[in-house]
RNA sequence: GCCGACAUAGCUUAGUUGGUGGAGCGGUGGACUGUUAAUCCACAGGUCGCAGGUUCGAGUCCUGCUGUCGGCGCCA
């Protein structure tokens, strides 16, 4: 790599004293006509250089002093240590501009926009996305969900599952028909993925343990700061095992990401205002396990009303979560609340062995999952009792059909995740390019 | 699909009973040797989302349209 430097040692103090070459792009610009002050930002931080026209020259010091705002520029000099901002200064030598920026086109996103953008929800900010990237804001989120898919492959890793891959395009629905994408697919329809899930099940009986980190489609009209049409969704599947056990790794892999966020990106976390108590309380704890019918008692108590049957939708799951300092997950749902492939309770038919996982501090579900109906005839019952259309299942059936096994698993929504430990406003902040039933650019 | 808001300069916005659209940031030119969203002076920049209507006169009132934002149902 043609860079040696960066700004990030710098402030650490590794390069005092030292002669440094910093290559990056201008974060801020200020001064007089003989001393000027750039704030140089890379992707690891930001520093000031200070310019004087007696070291460098005129025409150093004119290009230097007129760029603009994220000119690409190359800065060589000595690091000085200081009691002002940042504690390390770069007092400049020489530095030239690589990449200027044309003043009838200044870079678009001021101050003003960012602190009026209360994390970039404007039209402005959204329209702007690809430059919107490079601002400590956005930086630091990419930053925190990187490390949080880092910390899910580990998860997974280390217990030996295996990473594993399903199509994309897909002929049937896991969740409702309505929320279907749907793609020409050369002289018929085809549909964009909403779960990874029926394609797992597949491979199970050959990998056993096994999970994947990949978008998920779901074309829903939701306008919320919970929702993206496509998202990053971490899924998993494993033999042999119950509910419970589901919950387990369920649990295990959100506490684990906690921790990791913890251990890595505590500096981010606080730079984004986030507590750390709070994020390590969730690194910490147990989240205990509530029956549907508990929840239902609990909110009647509240004077919610609702009705045993239904599925608890947000506004429902807000009153519950309401009390709740850490994830809690909720299991048995009825029968009659969930799709086909959740196997009813042998204990009680009435009910499914299922679990959601919902977050506190009204980030919703993040997690739902639990066991698979895996024989062959209480399969065929469920879709016929919920009057699914056979034919896109022939596969999943039939996979039954050779030596089935109990087994279960869950599917994790990575930017609820990520929004909900970094504390983000809403969803879109956490992933690059936001996807949601208005917006498809930039 | 439903409910509710909003739309003024590149950005963030002010605009009073309807009476000549202002400012800050950003840009340009100038001043300034330690600035922290630097400061000071000057300049440029507007089809007030679009189309109708009411009126002597509409950024302002009315209707429609478009776009955007917030929320709901559903979900991760």
């Amino acid at each position: 790599m043609g860079k040696q430097h960066w700004v990030g040692e710098v402030r650490a103090g590794t390069h005092d004293g030292s002669e440094v070459e910093l290559k990056g792009w201008i974060h801020r610009s200020r001064g007089s006509n003989k001393i000027w002050f750039l704030v140089l930002r890379d992707s690891t931080g930001v520093v000031q250089c200070v310019v004087k026209r007696e070291d460098v020259g005129d025409d150093a010091f004119e290009s230097l002093s007129t760029a603009l705002i994220e000119s690409s520029v190359i800065i060589r000099g000595t690091v000085e240590t200081t009691d002002r901002e940042h504690r390390h200064e770069v007092l400049v030598s020489s530095g030239e501009v690589v990449g200027p920026v044309n003043p009838e086109r200044p870079f678009p996103i001021t101050e003003s926009a960012m602190s009026e953008a209360d994390g970039g929800q404007t039209e402005f900010l959204l329209d702007n996305r690809h430059l919107y990237l490079r601002t400590g804001r956005m930086t630091t989120m990419m930053k925190l969900r990187s490390t949080v898919f880092g910390a899910i492959h580990s998860y997974f890793r280390d217990r030996d599952f295996i990473e594993y891959q399903a199509p994309n395009f897909v002929a049937g629905a896991v969740e409702g028909g309505s929320t279907l994408f749907e793609v020409p697919y050369f002289d018929r329809k085809a549909y964009l993925t909403q779960s990874w899930q029926l394609y797992a099940e597949a491979a199970m009986p050959a990998l056993e343990r096994l999970y994947t980190m990949a978008p998920s489609f779901r074309a829903e009209k939701s306008r919320t700061r919970r929702h993206l049409t496509e998202f990053w969704h971490a899924e998993m599947e494993v033999a042999w095992a119950s509910n419970a056990e589901i919950m387990e790794y369920g649990e295990g892999v959100v506490r684990h990401i906690s921790k990791t966020l913890l251990d890595e990106r505590s500096d981010e976390l606080s730079e984004l205002g986030r507590d750390l108590d709070t994020v390590a309380s969730y690194a910490d704890s147990e989240y205990p396990r509530m029956r549907y019918d508990e929840a239902i008692e609990i909110l009647q108590g509240k004077g919610v009303e609702v009705e045993w049957g239904q599925d608890l939708d947000y506004s429902k799951e807000k009153v519950l979560t309401s009390d709740f300092e850490v994830p809690h997950f909720l299991t048995h749902y009825p029968r009659v609340a969930k799709p086909f492939y959740h196997r009813p309770d042998p204990d009680d038919a009435n009910y499914v062995l299922c679990h959601d996982l919902l977050a506190p501090e009204g980030y919703g579900e993040i997690i739902g999952g639990g066991e698979r109906t895996w024989s062959e005839t209480e399969i065929l019952d469920r879709i016929e009792e919920e009057g699914t259309p056979r034919e896109p299942y022939e596969f999943y059936i039939d996979i039954r059909r050779y030596g089935g096994v109990p087994h279960g698993g869950f599917g994790l929504g990575v930017d609820r995740v990520c929004a909900w430990l970094s504390g983000a406003d809403h969803i879109r902040e956490v992933i690059p390019f936001p996807r949601d039933s208005r917006r498809v650019t930039p």
